[in-house]
RNA sequence: GCCGGAGUGGCGGAAUUGGUAGACGCAAGGGACUUAAAAUCCCUCGUCAGCAAUGGCGUGCCGGUUCGAGUCCGGCCUUCGGCACCA
């Protein structure tokens, strides 16, 4: 054994060592119990960053001490490889993005080697393999057989910088996700995936991850955002058509004093022949915070109330919301408000609040949270309708400042007044299904997933159009449709695809005839929204699907045959990612994994049983970035340190769940540690042995001195801590520090008894198999070293002895009325009356109530005695 | 505006069920070793008073419940995320 630590000269041996011996390679015995471990599959930017590093780091640890507690783990590691930075590459420096992106994957892998990461790198898959994006296509062919997937014109968000569609999930505060560029609007035929069809299910669902923390169910939930409330048809006075509006306060509907329909409303096109109208609706500002609107000349009717009111055309209008048309309640909704005191429309209120309705109301007065309804003069008015109370006020509407959007009690609403808001919106909801002038209805704010982008490195959507036959899917059997790999590739104007004469022109499959190909590729979504299944395949050989070309394509076959393995892995048990991705990615996995399971692939409805997500790697208070110049760089400091120093301190600094603040010292403070702990065991290797000596028989506790008990009971006590940790909510930071503790203690000690050293050795041993999830390379050169005979990825997870965590003698605190004023130690299990009498006897506490009268005294279990005195 | 976190020493953090606040680590100060430095080892380290023993105060602020509150309840403040014309 080397009396120094030096990590270069054992990091590699035993990375060496774990693939020949295909230590991480994944079992399938149906004898022990699987646990699927993930962590999200990273973009191949061409290196991996801190943020890499702490993420994979956590998923590592997760997955070695499962192995060590007797599951098969499949633990896996892929490339999310579609995407614009490989395009934007052959853009700058003239290469193919195909190179570009496999040799950064190459370059990568090699990184994550390096960081001693247990992956089985058999099942690697990277989404740009011919093999893998084929089932992006078998996906959408399926997807299009049940209408899941359609192809519709309709206004997108259109990034100008990346020249592409954008999802509403990729538009983040009006800006592209990926540039910061201002998204624009376009009118373009696009492919979409009818993720509303499973609104309602990802939603409900939502109920059903307890595994996931609370924050990302409340934003997957939001961006559903699920409103419950009516449709009711207004009929265009003098002519046939209807304007159909949603609304979820149909309490509010005597109080509708116009419409307003968006500007895309087909209604508009259909009524207006105005020129000067249209002029009008086309300078309509963009902006939603500039309430503008253009009055039709047309009125539609209240069904209720009969009364005729004006249809207005608002640019707050969404048409993709609803039904694209509401009824404008100015006293109850801010946004009516403003537009009918700009264009001086009508306010009636109908709804009070609560606790004012029996007072009779003169005047809307603004205070600063809400009005304030002022009593001028009292009724006796407690039998009295209110209907007949209010309806004869002079309600000024230029009194009112804003609208009372609370709920409350309605007035001047007919059969309904009187009511409060709750009630009168399931009364008014039947009225309106029986009277037949409307329904109940439920919206959704998700919008279905436009997936056309309109670049090259991506999946080719396998649709051909056809003159005669029209849109045409590409059959199953004729798939994967290649993507070309001879492009110009320069950025600017059409398609990349649509330049590739060769690409776009083919036959009908139906009518044989000449016919184009879709040029457009998928969003790279899709690719991230099944990838943990397809890691589910065994008998996978990566390399013959990675070079992109025809030949042995593995996946072929197996997905659809494979169906046992899809159900023992599946869903996966552990995944672990970036907050970032918080809806986009998991929406979309979990919309896929509903379809999947609809097809018939899998048997579950819900991909990620238990989600991590790790905070930010941040450096001087502000996240890493090259811009900012606060970058650490993994290799430097695997070369610096070593591997296991930077996974120690990944993991020692912060909960995986918290930001973790990057401390040059801090790392230091971890190789210290290690060292430490090298030159212990360094100092005892003669007399230490994992595999006798008491390291793996039964040590006699009644024969030890209490001195050499202490640290036999303080080793299982960490045994249990560190475990208890790990299984709560992977707390590696306070495992951490407790095996820190313990080796600080083991320093301490000396053998001073023959039976002393048999105490050190199982410490030492145990010290060793606790931290080899944490620092693997360290552990495993020291367990050799001790005489370990395998890897201990293969030794069983230390096990503690409850009655050896147990102390025979324990300090106890006395407080006299809450404070702290003396301490006492007693033997464990001695009765209250002894504790009591134990206390009082204290020279310190006898002081303090001396002449005082004890009104209590109360005994919390081997806690404290807390003496109340009057 | 709505939803969700967070606030504890000089710093990262610990305190798992309401029961000794500050584990562990970093930084800092003092000492040992050394010709010297680095490394290593030992000691101190919330704050105020005190030579000390010890005592007062102390977990963003105000109040409450309790024998006892970092932890529970009510009301604020600060801060970080997410959503934001969704009718």
């Amino acid at each position: 054994m080397q009396g120094k630590y030096v990590s270069k000269n054992i990091e590699k041996k035993w990375q060496e060592y774990w693939n020949k011996e295909a230590l991480f390679r994944v079992k399938e015995d149906v004898r022990f119990p699987k646990f699927y471990c993930l962590e999200m599959f990273p973009y191949p930017s061409g290196r991996i960053h801190m943020g890499h590093v702490r993420n994979y780091v956590i998923g590592d640890v997760i997955a070695r001490y499962k192995r060590m507690n007797g599951f098969n783990v499949l633990h896996p590691m892929g490339w999310d490889a579609f995407g614009l930075p490989a395009e934007n590459a052959a853009i700058k420096h003239g290469v193919h993005p195909t190179k570009w992106t496999y040799e950064n994957i190459d370059y990568m892998r090699e990184q994550l080697k390096k960081l001693g990461l247990s992956y089985d790198w058999q099942r690697e898959v990277a989404t740009c393999d011919l093999g893998y994006y084929k089932w992006n296509q078998w996906f959408f062919l399926k997807m299009f057989e049940k209408g899941l997937a359609y192809r519709n014109a309709s206004r997108v968000n259109w990034c100008p910088s990346c020249e592409t569609v954008l999802a509403n999930e990729q538009v983040i505060d009006g800006k592209c996700w990926r540039c910061d560029n201002v998204v624009t609007q376009k009118e373009l035929e696009q492919w979409f995936l009818r993720i509303t069809a499973y609104a309602e299910e990802l939603l409900n669902l939502c109920d059903t991850l307890i595994g996931w923390p609370e924050k990302v169910i409340a934003m997957q939930k939001n961006w559903i955002g699920r409103s419950e409330g009516v449709e009711v048809n207004f009929k265009v006075a003098g002519i046939g058509e209807k304007i159909r509006i949603f609304t979820t306060r149909q309490d509010t509907i005597y109080g509708v004093t116009f419409i307003s329909i968006a500007k895309s409303h087909p209604l508009v096109s259909e009524l207006i022949k105005d020129r000067d109208i249209i002029n009008k609706i086309e300078l309509l500002s963009e902006d939603p915070e500039k309430k503008e609107g253009v009055f039709t000349g047309y009125y539609a009717i209240n069904p209720l109330t009969g009364d005729n009111v004006p249809v207005w055309i608002s640019n707050f209008v969404l048409r993709e919301y609803g039904t694209g048309a509401i009824m404008a309640v100015p006293a109850h909704d801010q946004r009516d408000f403003d537009f009918a005191k700009k264009y001086n429309l009508p306010i009636k209120v109908v709804i009070v609040p609560e606790n004012s309705y029996k007072l009779q109301v003169t005047s809307y007065k603004k205070t600063v949270t809400s009005y304030e309804l002022r009593v001028t003069s009292k009724e006796n008015s407690t039998n009295s309708l209110l209907k007949t109370r209010y309806s004869s006020l002079p309600l000024d509407s230029s009194l009112i400042a804003e609208a009372y959007e609370d709920e409350g009690i309605l007035i001047d609403s007919g059969q309904f007044s009187g009511l409060s808001s709750k009630d009168a919106r399931e009364r008014i909801a039947d009225f309106i299904e029986v009277k037949g002038f409307g329904k109940r209805a439920i919206n959704y704010k998700v919008r279905d997933w436009g997936i056309s982008r309109q670049r090259y490195w991506g999946t080719p959507i396998p649709i051909i159009y056809c003159e005669k036959c029209g849109v045409v899917p590409v059959p199953e059997n004729m798939l994967p449709v290649i993507l070309p790999k001879e492009v110009t590739i320069t950025g600017k104007g059409a398609n990349p695809l649509s330049t590739v004469i060769d690409f776009i022109n083919t036959e009908c499959p139906k009518c044989k005839k000449p016919a184009k190909r879709e040029t457009d590729t998928m969003d790279t979504f899709v690719d991230s929204s099944w990838y943990f299944v397809a890691y589910c395949l065994k008998d996978r050989n990566a390399l013959s699907v990675m070079r992109n070309e025809l030949n042995e394509n593995i996946l072929d076959s197996s997905l659809i045959t494979h169906h046992s393995s899809l159900s023992y892995w599946m869903p996966v048990d552990q995944y672990i990612g970036g907050i970032e991705h918080a809806v986009l990615h998991l929406l979309y996995s979990r919309f896929f994994t509903k379809v999947l399971r609809d097809i018939g692939l899998l048997n579950i409805a819900e991909p990620f049983q238990n989600l991590l997500t790790q905070g930010m790697v941040i450096k001087e208070g502000a996240k890493m970035s090259k811009s900012k110049g606060n970058v650490v760089d993994p290799d430097y400091l695997i070369e610096k340190y070593g591997a296991d120093t930077v996974r120690l301190f990944c993991l020692f600094a912060a909960p995986p769940e918290r930001d973790l603040e990057w401390s040059d010292q801090g790392v230091e403070g971890a190789y210290r540690f290690l060292n430490r702990l090298w030159g212990l065991v360094y100092k005892y290797r003669e007399a230490l042995d994992v595999k006798g000596k008491g390291g793996n028989t039964q040590i006699d506790a009644s024969r030890l001195t209490p001195y050499a008990l202490r640290l036999l009971r303080k080793t299982h006590q960490t045994i249990k801590k560190v475990t208890n940790d790990v299984e709560r909510d992977y707390h590696f930071n306070t495992a951490i520090a407790s095996l820190m503790e313990l080796m600080n203690e083991a320093i301490a000690f000396d053998i001073l008894e023959p039976g002393d050293e048999r105490v050190l050795n199982f410490c030492i041993k145990n010290i060793i198999l606790l931290l080899s999830p944490f620092a693997p390379h360290f552990a495993e050169e020291l367990w050799a070293n001790l005489g370990g005979q395998q890897s201990t990825l293969n030794e069983p997870w230390p096990r503690w002895d409850e009655e050896m965590v147990k102390e025979e003698e324990i300090e106890l605190v006395v407080q006299i009325n809450g404070k702290l004023r003396g301490k006492i130690t007693i033997p464990v299990g001695l009765r209250e009356e002894a504790i009591k009498e134990k206390a009082f006897q204290d020279l310190k506490v006898s002081d303090y109530i001396k002449g005082k009268s004890v009104k209590k005294v109360i005994v919390v279990k081997s806690r404290l005695v807390n003496i109340v005195t009057g």
